[in-house]
DNA sequence: TATGAATGAGCATTCATTCAT
DNA sequence: AATGAATGAATGCTCATTCAT
């Protein structure tokens, strides 16, 4: 009998260790070598679970996204800015993330594929957001205004994190807040969120 | 006697040449032959009036970034909604800006002095859209109120921007603009800024 | 009790699978892992009976020499027209043969053992050939000038069979007989063998 | 101005090298950077002049069968045992000649592209022995029975020049005519030809 | 100033081989 | 006996860079 190994527990930890060679190098100068050392195996090795590097990236994306939709996993607990914050780069973890997320945005630009996965990641994205806003307020709300809602909500988030994560020694936690709260504030308390 | 060149404007148009070849290509997929191409030259022609790649993106970056501050060139003609607008992907010309411009963000993420002009960039930004806030507003507001304004103001833009950039097809000028207005109107009206 | 099983019949098994993939993919294209799945077993399972991938290789050859002795088996039935014919690629196992043998001999050229067993194989050939020609005669006719009557007949073979391997659809079993005949008939006529 | 280099010359000489590569290390063992080296260049340089690997030795192959079909440039001098023996490997150009068309060969078997090319030539070598069969015979011959007799005359000199380039020290260039005489003699005598 | 030939380091990728189970 | 995970050397290829003209 061969060695016994988690196929699927062995493309996860490489996936992992792709995203660190991507943090720390970007999307292009991670070399499959730096993968590789990373997930403390040889080329050889990622070659035998992945079909090539492209491959490898992909499922770098999958993680990614995976992680951090499960960043916000109660979707009815606390209050929308509680909620919101949670998607924030707040901490070192966070700001991993989104360091390497928008690397692959980066490349969404031209990469069908990848434009394609994102797309679907922010329809999960909005849909859960929708959902957590129809169940926040008080009178009903139909799931397409909470759609719109959701568009606003995320795109504060986004714009937030979005300047964070380039420019993260000048926007500690507090100042995220502060603007996705003077964002999200007046536009949702009519609706009686907040 | 040697051929008259304008050395400044060689540069200028090998550095548009290379916003081509990224938008075509991405960051890492332009080869330095793919900008000589595009600027009609060769890529000793390019290494001539540049240190390398580097220094070619550089200019590129350089020339995105002024370009995107030409597009707002009156602070005081028209409403907020008009001037946060005009950043907006609404038009080719402004949807290819912005996927050059997430390109090089996802590549700021590990490169210091990308990172180093995109902060100065953005101070620069933040600067103009803090002047016109303090001049729209009818009771006076300080600088610093100002800017913290601004802040939320470009957050907006950058989320709804950085969305219909990558699904395009899904966020015509209309959503963008649905979308900038319900997050900006409610949170500067109470300003009167609207 | 360890699972009974038949060795050499593995072998045999294992260098067929080789000739498939060889004739699938080429001397060079023809992966250990291709003769694996071929012969239904995984790569350790070839190792286990070989020493390597040349050695695979050398059972190939091997295996294919018998294979094209065995097809001329009996040397005594048939006018010498047929016998010849019994060596052409008339069919598709005989035309399968005639392609991994060029094969076998494309990489000869280059490889002293392959060419090596490539003489030994000729001889064989010659003395088959031979003493039929001997037994077909009426006359008597040394040993030596039937080898070298041999030669002859042997050269109209494979001139024939190597232009129909490569231009197959253009060489019917018809056109390879007719210009085989061609040649041998006048030759052999003289000696009254044909 | 840049250097100036005789772009078809370079790549000729890139494919003789690449001829003596193969002679070398056979059609697979030959590597870039063996051709570059007998070029006297850098594998960069080779793929300066050519799209890759493929590209390099499918110009080997332009090169050999253009150097075979040069070796027998007049058609109509001497006779038809001489014109043949003019394809012969009875020297060392020639039996380097006919290894490396060998190992095309073994290629060719699982090639289309290779195939296409072999066939062409063939095509071409036909005609042009053909031609010679008709001016040579005394009575008019059609190009159709012309070109049967041609298929012959190839068959025999592919046959004889094939064993005598795996069994060169075996087969000097006595025994390569004697072999040949033996099959076109009395096939073509009839023909008055010889 | 401008060309484009040539370089060569760096990369992903392939694959025979090894070996723990 | 047989598996298949893992290795790592080998190689084709890309491309920024250099430089003679």
């Amino acid at each position: 009998m061969p060695k016994m190994v988690d196929h699927d527990a062995q493309r996860r930890a490489i996936a992992s260790a792709a995203i660190d060679a991507i943090d720390e190098a970007g999307l292009d100068g991670a070399r499959l070598k730096d993968v590789a050392a990373a997930a403390q195996v040889t080329t050889g090795a990622v070659t035998h679970y992945f079909d090539g590097k492209d491959a490898v990236l992909m499922a770098a994306h999958e993680e990614i996204m995976r992680r951090i939709l499960d960043r916000q996993s109660d979707p009815l607990r606390g209050d929308l800015g509680e909620i919101a914050a949670a998607f924030l780069p707040l901490d070192d973890a966070s700001r991993r993330e989104w360091r390497v997320w928008l690397a692959f945005c980066g490349r969404a630009v031209v990469n069908e594929d990848l434009r394609a996965r994102h797309k679907a990641y922010y329809r999960a994205i909005v849909e859960r957001v929708a959902e957590r806003l129809v169940a926040a307020q008080r009178h009903r709300v139909s799931m397409a205004r909470a759609r719109r809602q959701a568009d606003a909500v995320i795109a504060a988030i986004d714009g937030v994190g979005f300047r964070a994560t380039l420019e993260p020694e000048d926007w500690p936690p507090a100042r995220q807040r502060a603007v996705l709260r003077m964002l999200l504030e007046p536009a949702l308390e009519e609706d009686e969120i907040v």
